[in-house]
DNA sequence: ATTGGCACTCACGCGAGGGGAGTGCTGGTG
DNA sequence: CACCAGCACTCCCCTCGCGTGAGTGCCAAT
């Protein structure tokens, strides 16, 4: 059938060029591939997936480079997802166990996946938003002043100053954290924003503005999107990947120190654990539309997914290696987190 | 006199250089500056500069570029640092004062501070050895499992788990927290230390190795280079200035990506609050034997210098202008912290 | 449908040549 | 002694032209 052949061939193109780097002509595809057809043939087939749009030669009698279309059949056909072999196993097993906490885990995680794609890393933080508060603590500073410190039962950790209108009562504040636990803890939004309403209504009216004030800064910390963050690492490998970059790698490092733009990007991507691709110009952003994303989701066993982590590199990359190792390393990151 | 005229010469040939990125001629330079000579006095002062390994000549019939002896003998001639424009001033100060938290001030400052100088920026956090315990938190996890929260005065915050052997007593745990802010706050290296050495002794013997494994984990967190940080910007900039790193700037971005050597060279400068700067193979590095370094320390007014922060770039680069920026950013950090 | 043959197209590498910026040196002047 | 005009020389860099070869599209044959 020669429909099955094309897809045959344009995996071949897909695989030589991400190889390579080079427009791969129809002699050099059959003598690697043994697709039992003659280089005419295999011609026209390529003028039939040009016709589609899913190759493209950079200029006349060059070979052929797979088109954003034509990487996107190419994933959307991958279906043996190749696990990762046992040394790199392994590295993520005994990598991961000996952190110290979140901070450490998302930092080993994220240089990990770089290292493992050759690609630069992103890893999100767990987000407040979707985690349930384990704790919550007030330390008077001044006496005007309380550090507010949040506890996730994600393991992550987020402080605050609250400034007091008149000095602080010291029973009060203990009340304030003990009733802040005993309403709070173990609740995620939105029910943590019910609680957090009905709190003030069992202090003294004259204590209500402090109450009022912290509970506002808690709302705002777990639901505001500032507060959710991301950690890079690799950005070495985009610059040793420039070439596939034909403008320059300096908008897509522009982008990645947006936090704001990355944020968004993850969060445009499926909010489950599945492995998720964009390519190219599938990025709703300018600066991006020559790289490729790839990203799965991570989460706890009683949160559910709680946050994403991926991948980006140029749309020339090796998609299944790097589906495989981000894939790998989100599930053994949900592990670790769960225990 | 003959040596001053050099010296202006050295000064035009660096100021042209970073301007154009171009070897600059003898014609050139009397044109632009006003140096009262003719070219071929000029060419005199050039060749004795040479000699004296103050600037160097691509290849013969080119003009001179400075060597990183001319870059040094330059920036040490500089003597009035330039102020900031009020507009930038403005800035870092209404940037600063939105911050919401410790890791909020650190990250604007060194987004700041690559903006302002168009190039990398790197900020240390606060070292922990240098800080003071304000405060410590414990928080039965599990039946055997602690978490530990430790906050400095210098705003940083840090967590780590702890193991304990048995099941935990809610009031040895309580009495624990007691005594260790009792003992340990408002103190910092080395009086800290001894202060956790007496702990143990204040408890029942079967309370011991509780109290003990928790006294370790404290004094690991704050001693343990590991746990000190940077936090880096700007990145971008480092790509555009390509150009100026001949090799290739990857393994420039590998050395920023390893923390630890970034550390390291904080560390290796001067450790007060002075503007220091490192030019070229100046840097212990091999990877930045074509980069320049300048910081400056910053702290507060109660602990003194606690960390370090500034800029990495090419060789050819604005000294006059980054000097005062990374100087005013860390004055500017510096009272921000105090306050 | 597949294939061998064939003419055609262009990117790429190479070498030659000219232009020009810049230098070092020499000899002359206040 | 410091400075300077003039001059011969060097060598990078840009441009241009050309040959080469990989790759294509089309067509007639199987």
């Amino acid at each position: 059938m020669a429909d099955d052949r094309r897809l045959e061939v344009l995996r071949a193109i897909v695989q030589d060029y991400v190889r390579t780097r080079e427009p791969v002509g129809s002699r050099a595809l059959v003598e690697r591939h043994s697709l039992g057809v003659s280089p005419a043939t295999i011609r026209n087939d390529m003028a039939a997936l040009e016709e589609a749009g899913y190759i493209a030669q950079p200029h006349t009698s060059a070979g052929r480079v797979p088109t954003d279309k034509g990487y996107r059949l190419f994933v959307d056909q991958l279906t043996t997802v190749k696990p990762l072999s046992l040394a790199e196993r392994r590295a993520i097993q005994t990598l991961l166990d000996d952190a110290v906490d979140l901070d450490d885990v998302l930092d080993r995680t994220v240089r990990l996946l770089a290292q493992l794609t050759h690609q630069v890393a992103v890893v999100q933080y767990p987000s407040l938003r979707r985690s349930a508060l384990r704790h919550v603590e007030l330390l008077p500073v001044t006496s005007r002043r309380l550090l507010l410190v949040l506890i996730m039962d994600s393991g992550r950790v987020e402080q605050r100053a609250v400034e007091a209108g008149e000095p602080l009562d010291q029973t009060v504040v203990a009340e304030l954290r003990a009733r802040l636990n005993a309403t709070c803890a173990g609740r995620r939004m939105p029910m943590l924003g019910t609680a957090l309403t009905e709190l003030p209504a069992m202090f003294a009216p004259e204590d209500r503005p402090l109450v009022e004030a912290v509970c506002e800064v808690v709302r705002e910390t777990v639901v505001e999107e500032v507060e959710e963050r991301v950690v890079l690492a690799g950005t070495a490998n985009l610059a040793r990947a420039d070439v596939d970059f034909p403008g320059s790698i300096g908008p897509v490092l522009d982008a990645l120190e947006e936090q704001v733009i990355l944020l968004r990007l993850l969060q445009e991507m499926a909010q489950d654990e599945a492995v998720t691709v964009r390519i190219g110009h599938e990025n709703p952003y300018q600066a991006l539309a020559e790289a490729s994303v790839v990203t799965a989701g991570y989460g706890t066993a009683s949160a559910g997914t709680v946050a994403r982590l991926g991948v980006l590199g140029p749309t020339r990359m090796d998609y299944a290696g790097t589906m495989a190792a981000v894939r790998a390393v989100a599930r053994y990151l949900s592990r670790f987190l769960s225990s």
